[in-house]
DNA sequence: CGTGTGACCATTTGGTATTATAGTCACTAT
DNA sequence: ATAGTGACTATAATACCAAATGGTCACACG
């Protein structure tokens, strides 16, 4: 099994090489401390002792670099909130844990770590690779604790489960999309909470 | 009573006047020409025939006439809700309507006055008057909506009301918020439906 | 074959000189 | 007092050119 989430369409070249893991390491290192726009692959190239050229024996483009950083960076906060659901075994605390635990990390991301933000919110305007997985994975929790709630009865069984799943992923989107969390700033604080709970009532069977 | 909707803050001079009128319909038509950004203060003073210096008798700055303009869009917006809504007596429905409405008009105003949006989409983005006031006026009407919903036995009344609105609010906020809603556009087609949905479902007895 | 690079080109970017614009004010006319 | 303006300034936009950057390629070495 190849397993695309390290390499992932944009790279090329030897898929499991040293040099690969030091340009990744070196990319997080600048991208974080001086930003995407202000890091030249030139600077890569310098920190890792190569020339510029043979970064792209690896990566396509600069781009594909950024987007491996940014894949990273979200597959973080999947893994938060992966370890927030798994606190519980209820579904609707899940479903709580689930967004409050997305809010949290994406805000992390934003004050913490801004220059890693900024390559985030570029990728969810441009649609790259990264993001749309991001938010695949993120539907796929969501619909797992759904069908586990009918399960166990907790949620209502009538409503389509594609439906709801996809209706629930829009009311948690502007606070796990990286180019929209900045615009709901405002509302961070209260949000998960409240609409948590107009979630859960209305998944109340 | 000072309608302060029609001479907001930002203006000055005398509030009701011939002149006042004919900047602003001189600024509608420029702003929405041409743009905001290039249309000068001058190029109004032209179409109206007096100097620009006449102009700040009447408005103290470019962006209070952009303000103007704004709100003037961001009330047309209401009207095409209220509208919507008044269609039909039961709380649910109209609820649905404000929603469906609400994005419809947006988009309209997207799609077919794109320069218009732009000046609504920064006067979101720097939290102008107009746009605080238009958010204000929403949320009345779906508080509004909620309490009849309540009274007609519709709407469950357990959950406090401003709990309630609040939430329903930052459900419909990506694609009432102009600064938003182009990042919502992939949604509009079935998010208003989904969404209701949803909302009528929590606010079930 | 895999590792590695300097020289090269087409676009961007950054700096800067210049122009255009927002906004004010003293002033005239009625 | 109200109506109206030309001339002015500080700042922002623009136009321009030089330098920097993303990306490629032919080639060298073991």
């Amino acid at each position: 099994m190849k397993k695309t989430s390290t390499y992932p369409v944009s790279a090329r070249g030897p898929a499991d090489h040293e040099v690969r893991d030091q340009i990744v390491a070196a990319a997080t290192e600048h991208f974080s401390r001086y930003g995407y726009e202000k890091t030249t692959v030139s600077d890569l190239a310098k920190a890792i002792g190569f020339s510029k050229a043979y970064i792209y024996k690896f990566f396509e483009s600069k781009q594909a670099i950024g987007e491996m950083i940014c894949a990273n960076c979200l597959r973080q906060i999947e893994a938060e909130v992966s370890a927030a659901m798994a606190e519980t075994d209820l579904a609707p605390e899940k479903l709580r844990r689930m967004f409050k635990a997305a809010t949290e990390a994406s805000l992390k991301l934003f004050f913490q770590d801004r220059k890693l933000y900024e390559i985030a919110a570029s990728a969810a305007t441009e649609n790259w690779q990264a993001v749309v997985a991001y938010e695949g994975h993120i539907q796929k929790l969501l619909q797992d604790v759904l069908q586990e709630g009918r399960q166990s009865g907790d949620f209502e069984r009538k409503t389509p489960l594609d439906e709801t799943a996809k209706a629930i992923y829009l009311v948690m989107r502007p606070y796990l999309n990286p180019l929209l969390l900045q615009y709901s700033l405002d509302y961070t604080e209260e949000a998960p909470m409240h609409l948590s709970n107009l979630v859960l009532r209305s998944l109340s069977p």
